[in-house]
DNA sequence: TACGTTTCTTAACCTACATTAAGTATAAAG
DNA sequence: CTTTATACTTAATGTAGGTTAAGAAACGTA
């Protein structure tokens, strides 16, 4: 039972459950292990799964016709995931969710998901709670990106993913804030020397 | 009570409601009036409602650092627009909602909001659903920024937005792709001459 | 119907970041 | 521990898109 409390003190952040609401979102979990470099989807395939992540870390993102992969996002532990497109129209999409370490995850299943908003209320809630968050958070990133130059956009998430930083290959971060890893090392450099 | 006939439907396309909740819903709305050029919010302010455009246009936008405005999103007739990062947190925001024409709204403030997902939980679906799609359409316009050229931005802008791209001034439309007004008329030129 | 303001266009010049290429460091896997 | 692939760095060169400026068109207000 002790394998669900990360999952369960996520939600419990948002809601409140019963003893016999979370045993039912535990009877609804599958536990899904894969290894560094596999995926959890691949572009193409429908998403069935919303992804919980209790330990490792996983990187969604998506492949442009020139053959460039571009982060979507991250999730280390304690993060949920899933190609959102795919998820709720149910047609193949366009986001590879790949792990970048041995990484375990809780799958809820879209199913499943359904059956609880019916079951258990709070669930609705807790969903759009986290979906408002991350909205909220794409919008702050879109801006950035409209807005601040690389170097800005560097920093700014450092600050923002601050352990990931350091675990994450620089090739990862450079895809997120929208740089080449060439740029980003000379950001990196520079940032070095002129500073400090 | 035709009125509200565009709200309910907007509602109706998501969730059954039965004819007490629309009565309860419409209680809860406030019809605001504004005219070309005026705000319903100002970056600073706390975001108190979310409104619900039943004519006219609105857009949201920032004020970057450097005195650039950036749109955020446009809200035409049907649409739902607020300062989501501010409604959520009740914060001052960074978000300016402004008219580009004369525009009527039915705003309901964040108490109704919260008090309607209590009173009539299928609200809290109709949120949750309305945010996931403006989830998926904030990450694939990122992804768009970070893949593609702003031709093709404004091409797909043109496709998506149809009927927007002649009422909107240019400058809108070009700060919303993220490009200077200068750029994109020099692109306009290129595809009017270029193909065909 | 005219005036002032805002928007649009054109063009010369500029810069942040991409591309290409080649060498070096790091780390995964046998 | 070695091998081999992957990631990182540096530097020269290229380009998409920005900046500045100034005139032309369109539009809102009276």
């Amino acid at each position: 039972m002790d394998r669900y409390s990360l999952i369960l003190e996520n939600i419990k952040k948002h809601i409140n459950l019963t003893e016999e609401e979370e045993r039912y979102l535990i009877s609804l979990l599958k536990p899904i292990s894969i290894k560094r470099k596999e995926w959890l989807l691949e572009a193409g395939e429908i998403c069935k799964y919303s992804y919980f992540v209790t330990s490792g870390c996983l990187r969604g993102y998506t492949i442009d016709t020139n053959g460039f992969e571009h982060v979507l996002s991250f999730a280390p532990k304690n993060w949920w995931i899933a190609d959102m497109y795919s998820l709720i129209s149910q047609k193949p999409g366009t986001v590879y969710i790949q792990a970048l370490e041995s990484t375990e995850v809780q799958a809820l299943s879209k199913t499943a998901q359904e059956r609880l908003y019916i079951e258990v209320p709070a669930f609705e809630r807790f969903f759009r709670i986290i979906t408002e968050n991350s909205l909220v958070s794409f919008q702050q990133r879109l801006l950035d990106n409209l807005s601040l130059p690389a170097e800005e956009r560097y920093q700014n998430f450092c600050k923002r993913y601050h352990g990931l930083t350091d675990i994450l290959p620089a090739k990862q971060v450079a895809s997120y804030i929208g740089v080449t890893p060439e740029f980003l090392s000379k950001m990196k450099h520079k940032l070095l020397y002129t500073n400090r």
